[in-house]
DNA sequence: CGTTCGTCACGAACAGTGTACGTCACGGAC
DNA sequence: GTCCGTGACGTACACTGTTCGTGACGAACG
């Protein structure tokens, strides 16, 4: 062994290309934000670092990783609460407004936030911050825990969901109004009926009414018991 | 014009090779259960079928088509309800979980579900026969839409886990529950606490769980109200 | 019966994709 | 001044989805 420090590499500053897994994690939420998720290619990445697409291999392992690390990031910008008994409520849904606006910002993540669902420090202290408003609402420990599974389908549901819309902007509510409303009322008695009702409210608005309707669904349970 | 009926193919039966959309479709969803949704390729279905995968663009429009009919397909065998007020829940619950099997059955499927919702035929007969139950359940009209919006949200969301959770094998529960209780305690101090909880029960278990909070939590803001 | 014609399936090709390998230049260490 | 490891790069491969032109089959018409 060498006294110096030798663990170092051989050339902390490379003076020419500035690379680095941050480097490319950013250039590839700028092309998610930009031009979206099926942009987000290795090539293009590359390209937006004016390099090669070998060289993302070097700080990432390859498209999924890179997506994992994105995922990551995202989940890591989500500023968190400090739980205070007496506005728990408002806290919680100020969190899950946090993750779904979050999400929302970068379509795409939310979705693959689904297919491998995060065990990352970030995603960690998001669940741990979670629990914790949960438990200084009063919730036994056994319910907050599913508690908090069920918000975080209900936060990616509404993310994909959002995503989806801003997609094809044309059925913005009203084109799936007609859509409902047109169908013959023959087949769909109840969906013609009640089209004005399940087109109703806001993305948010649906959004923040599932969270209360969980919540109240819990601590009447729990009344109960 | 001609007097006589020309709409009609110059040859209605194909006396060689018995190509329909069916029977893409067919070859498609056996791909899919046996090898997952990435083998599920043009080339694939059409070497499946013994022909070449230009063929496939007459039945169907792309892969995305292709994937659109294979949803639909899947929707379509899920066998609905004839509402009853006096089971009304147990019909919803067991309306739901066929449709959550209907999922995992078909890996995928379910994602592809949230990337386009869908509305066609056998997926609006769904949604009229999950209204008709919940209306019959005594629910408000707005109540019953903004619910059957949660459920399905509830049953993608554990559908697409299904599938994660049988990709890897590994984290079946024990793993996940060495993860959570092997933080470091300092930093994550609920997680580490109740990592009993975080992983207590079936998917089955913690499904039919969240269809019961919800509907107690619609019962309980209806009866408030 | 011979010809024509529309329909369908096919092979080949194109533009991309993710990924692995061999090579080169650079900058610090001896 | 020489050496050498490190990181970036160009190229190549095996794929992907999709489109176009060609060819053959079977039925309809004269």
């Amino acid at each position: 062994m060498n006294p110096t420090s030798r663990h170092r590499s051989t050339r902390d500053r490379p003076a020419k290309a500035p690379l680095s897994q941050d480097a490319v994690v950013d250039a590839a939420l700028a092309i998610l934000k930009s031009e979206g998720l099926e942009a987000v290619t290795m090539r293009r990445v590359a390209a937006a670092l004016d390099t090669g697409a070998a060289s993302l291999y070097v700080y990432v392992s390859g498209r999924e990783g890179l997506l994992r690390a994105m995922q990551d990031r995202t989940i890591a910008t989500i500023e968190l609460e400090t739980p205070d008994p007496s506005r728990w409520r408002a806290q919680l849904h100020s969190l899950l407004e946090r993750m779904h606006r979050a999400l929302v910002a970068h379509p795409g993540i939310a979705a693959t936030a689904m297919a491998n669902p995060p065990t990352t420090e970030a995603a960690l202290l998001l669940q741990e911050n979670l629990l914790a408003i949960l438990l200084a609402g009063g919730l036994d420990p056994q319910d907050a825990a599913w508690a908090a599974d069920i918000f975080a389908a209900l936060v990616t549901y509404a993310a994909i969901e959002a995503d989806v819309r801003r997609a094809d902007r044309q059925e913005l509510g009203d084109e799936l109004y007609e859509l409902f409303a047109g169908l013959p009322p023959g087949r769909f008695p109840l969906v013609t009926a009640h089209a004005a009702q399940l087109v109703a409210g806001s993305g948010d608005e649906r959004f923040h009414f599932a969270i209360d309707v969980v919540l109240d669904g819990m601590l009447a349970r729990a009344a109960r018991r």
